[in-house]
DNA sequence: TACGGTTTTCAAAGCGCTTTAAATCTTTTG
DNA sequence: CAAAAGATTTAAAGCGCTTTGAAAACCGTA
């Protein structure tokens, strides 16, 4: 059964022409207000949607944002802030006009598949997530041309391009600083990978808060992997396990912060008074502390707005090509909740 | 700059027509096997990928399935399994040529949307997700003739339609028949909205295993809400405050499960001693467990397995309109964990 | 009544691809 | 060696839309 129509069958039955009914509906002000809405009418009372393939075509626009899904290679994990960072992404396209198109992409087939997702028309601009230190994703959408953002930075990349990035050197920075004000000395990170730049420039806040106070780094203090509730809870009891075990720990993500308080609590401490907790807490909408006082004490940076920023960011960028690459950083807040405390003498 | 041709420019240089180039690419049998060659190579040499948007209204196939993102419009809550359930579908589409459209969705336009959807050749197929009981997308899509799949069920739908599903009832039934085994009496149940098709499945099949031995049914026992740490352990707490406490609890959600056991440590108990917890795991693979007796007792079933058997389904159907409605539904393995045990004398 | 200026509508080209029907080139066969 | 059969290739139509350049309709005025 057909149950809609196409612009040759609709301006048929109003007895225009397909031109004037297509600048009807696109709100071109050459049309005759009364047309406009006679046209409207029949649009809406037949079915009438135009072809998104055939209005790409001839405009050259697809309207059409690309994300590819990071799937970590090695675990087939998927990240789990990128649920919250895509409904804010989508949230914000909607609302221009655009649509979200996601492509997984196997190991090893990743140059390929940005390289089609440039050529083939099908995306306007795309969004690449989870950069590497020294990303060569970056390098190759430039060279490309096509309209992009990066959700992170990559350290190692010298050529300018435009990225939406949480300032997690200076918040992991300023957590430490809490930690050591709290008169902590003994400060454990459990980081998620350090391959990924978010992670290597947060430990580099840590390390520079604990050398601007003259306290000694211990590399044993410092564990990097994925951010799993398991990673967390076996990083941290390996810490407390230690001969001078730390008085405080700073995690990567909440999910990893659940696996260390579980590792306090299994040894037998509890958090916030023998060892104090500050994790960064992405505010993903399902793990959210509803508390006055929350659980964890946090950096905290919605991740869901950093979606929202990155769309509105590539989507100016795809509607002007002129202007050169836009990049915004954004502050975490420092939370208190329960799980920090002074150290206990 | 231009970094690639479309197929006028590769058929000139190669001195071909284009449609001869179109069915060498294509993997049409009439082409001269040297030819074929000749093409590929000047394909990749030229960096040609053909548009998608043309491809499409020439084929009269788009080659994309759409999703619509469910976020709980109350909270703003994206499902928290969504992200590998759509991984799942990702992946299985890419092994066969397809690719994903995202779709964000205001409150209130669902109808239109889903309507636009079908109607703007934009996909060939919707894989439908989060049913309500009794959902009216599922008559509005059949009525729009187009192809989709649910991810779930609704109850109240009598006509037929495909789907992928979890045994929600026997599953949970399953699990309520093992506490009783284990001596519980009082059980309570931590479960998901009951708007939710899932989550109404679940409370049958906990008060079927109850009704079935003979085990009164207190309403007072059953909560439901959004599946978050706070809300699993708010209800908890709830529960082991009565006169007359569970000894043993069911949650909907690894997450409810999390909170659930915070209850009951912050109530002084211990889980899996004073009071056994059983939980559904989606097998959200950052919340994985890789323990050899995992933390919690529960009922498994991957949604990252459902999301490919769905994409699969769908694609069938898109592929061979003639097939009536498809439908598969898994059953959930009950696994046991740390979290349960006989119930204290 | 006719004319210049506006406003409104139209015919047709073109976006880049697939595919049908026809043309051309190669083989095979009598 | 010519005709029939088979293998390749091509020209052109068509998918559904936007948009340019031209035509038609309308208006007030001379």
């Amino acid at each position: 059964m057909k149950h809609s129509v196409n612009l040759k069958q609709l301006s048929e039955e109003l007895g225009l022409s397909q031109a004037t009914v297509s600048r009807a509906l696109n709100g071109y002000p050459e049309v005759k207000e009364a047309t406009r809405e006679r046209v409207k009418d029949a649009a809406l009372r037949l079915n009438y949607a135009p072809n998104v393939g055939a209005r790409g075509l001839a405009t050259g626009r697809s309207m059409m944002i690309g994300h590819v899904i990071p799937v970590s290679t090695q675990h087939e994990m998927v990240n789990p802030i990128f649920g919250d960072f895509v409904a804010g992404a989508a949230q914000t396209y909607s609302g221009r006009g655009y649509d979200m198109m996601l492509k997984h992409v196997e190991d090893g087939a990743e140059a390929a598949a940005y390289r089609n997702l440039a050529t083939q028309g099908g995306v306007d601009g795309i969004i690449v997530h989870g950069p590497k230190s020294n990303d060569a994703r970056i390098g190759l959408l430039t060279a490309l041309g096509i309209p992009f953002v990066v959700h992170g930075r990559a350290s190692g990349v010298a050529e300018p391009y435009s990225w939406v990035d949480v300032n997690n050197k200076r918040s992991f920075r300023r957590a430490a600083e809490l930690l050591l004000d709290l008169g902590h000395q003994r400060i454990g990170l459990v980081n998620g990978l350090e391959t990924m730049d978010f992670a290597a420039r947060r430990r580099a806040g840590y390390v520079e808060a604990l050398e601007a106070r003259g306290v000694p780094v211990d590399p044993a203090l410092m564990t990097r992997s994925e951010m799993t509730e398991a990673n967390g809870s076996r990083a941290a009891a390996g810490m407390l396990a230690m001969a001078d075990p730390p008085t405080a720990i700073l995690a990567s993500s909440l999910v990893s912060g659940f696996g260390v308080r579980r590792a306090i609590e299994e040894a037998g401490l509890t958090m916030g008074l023998d060892v104090s907790v500050v994790v960064h807490d992405d505010l993903v909408s399902y793990l959210g502390d509803p508390s006055d006082v929350p659980l964890f004490s946090a950096t905290r940076s919605s991740v869901r707005e950093a979606g929202r920023i990155s769309a509105e960011l590539l989507m100016d960028i795809v509607e002007n090509k002129g202007l050169g690459p836009k990049t915004r950083l954004l502050e975490a807040e420092l939370v208190l909740g329960r799980s920090t405390g002074p150290r206990r003498t």
